[in-house]
DNA sequence: TTATTTTTGTTGTAAAAACAACAGAAATAT
DNA sequence: ATATTTCTGTTGTTTTTACAACAAAAATAA
């Protein structure tokens, strides 16, 4: 567990904690540290969550299946990135979406309600805690507000556009890295992956983009 | 300002806290309450938000433009609801939407960071107002998810049948009234209206089905 | 009440998407 | 190095959608 401190002391849920604070804090929330497979599902769909998890390692996708069976790609969390803090805050609520992990991956495990019943600290610890959970729940939710706008567009070209000049935006570069290949980027703007390619064939050979697997240049600010 | 305090009082954003606190705090917030006309902005997509928003009277829809013109709704909120929190708590981000009154409307207006810094009782009145921001974005972030549910489907059909099937769920009834009337759920949906008009004419016809005006009624629980 | 405006439903047509099937490229395993 | 698997791009066909234009119904104003 200890091992972890480092790693863990860097996540935006502990920003502006202490050494020693964390250290009471971890053991006040029954921490523990859990490593899954790649392909293994944290929680599911229907689930209640009770749980914070602290991803330390590895790439864990926020997935949504539809009745149909088509797999939605809501987002993909990376290490220093915390998963259930919604479930968690609005208590007793089945999961709707499943966590599933993309890689093998370190997981730090805590219970965020066992605090406030048992431990003198509680108000303390929350405190901070809440605070840093409020802030990260409001860039979350920045967040799903833009891949709204991203899914919103009416076109595959436009959808493609709208996430490729957002990202630019963020990133404040042309030049972007996307986290998806070309079936996820499909599964996450809901659109089909062969109409998707074609489609970048043709912005490619309008010389909007530019790219090659997973990185892409936008040539214009649009 | 004082007449308002009973509705003031029943919002979840000020849920826990007692007359007297509520009065200090909105002191201390510099809270003052403004009416608007219907089809007023209270803000626009760009703008740096820094205040709370509460709905005292009225409703109000979150929206976001596309580069084509397109209105997109993203959500209707009524009164004890509560607007900005994720700006607020994101600090300095522009809003990606734009939060416009569908009628007159009262607003209880506080600016979050004032109390933080001027004010002793910062710290007492923030631990209470940051729990409830936290619970409130929370449910925001579970409801976010299910529009992208609703959205995402890949048919007009789908998209009816699941946004249908997810507001009964919550209401635990098969008998919904909805907040929008056809062009206004085809602009949350992001599809045509009369395709729209045309599906849910034919789903009817099927026995899935039935609605007058904006009250439905679920026949199966697909 | 009647006139006017807004909302909703219907239809045909053009555009776009999904789907399926496959070929080539790239990555991985042997 | 070669074989195998995975990923990406391309094409034709079918399905679905958007769009436009209009009719019917409902709500509102005069």
């Amino acid at each position: 567990m200890e091992k972890y401190y480092q790693k863990i002391k860097n996540a935006p849920i502990f920003y502006g904690i202490t050494d020693e604070e964390l250290d009471r804090m971890l053991k006040c929330f029954r921490a523990y540290v859990k490593s899954y497979k790649s392909g293994d599902i944290i929680f599911r769909q229907g689930e209640i969550v009770s749980n914070i998890y602290l991803i330390l390692d590895g790439e864990v996708s926020i997935e949504k299946d539809s009745y149909w069976g088509r797999r939605m790609i809501i987002q993909k969390l990376y290490p220093n990135n915390s998963i259930g803090l919604s479930l968690v805050g609005s208590k007793n609520v089945e999961s709707n979406v499943n966590a599933v992990c993309n890689s093998d991956a370190l997981v730090l495990i805590f219970n965020y309600e066992k605090c406030s019943t048992i431990c003198h600290n509680a108000c303390l610890h929350h405190n901070v805690l809440i605070r840093n959970l409020f802030k990260i729940l409001s860039k979350e939710n920045i967040q799903l507000v833009e891949k709204i706008d991203n899914i919103s567009q009416k076109t595959i070209r436009d959808k493609l556009l709208t996430y490729l000049s957002n990202e630019s935006l963020k990133s404040k570069t042309n030049i972007i890295e996307i986290p998806f290949n070309r079936q996820e980027l499909a599964d996450y703007l809901n659109i089909d992956r062969s109409a998707m390619s074609f489609e970048l064939s043709k912005l490619k050979q309008e010389g909007l983009i530019n790219y090659k697997k997973n990185k892409f240049v936008l040539k214009t600010n649009i």
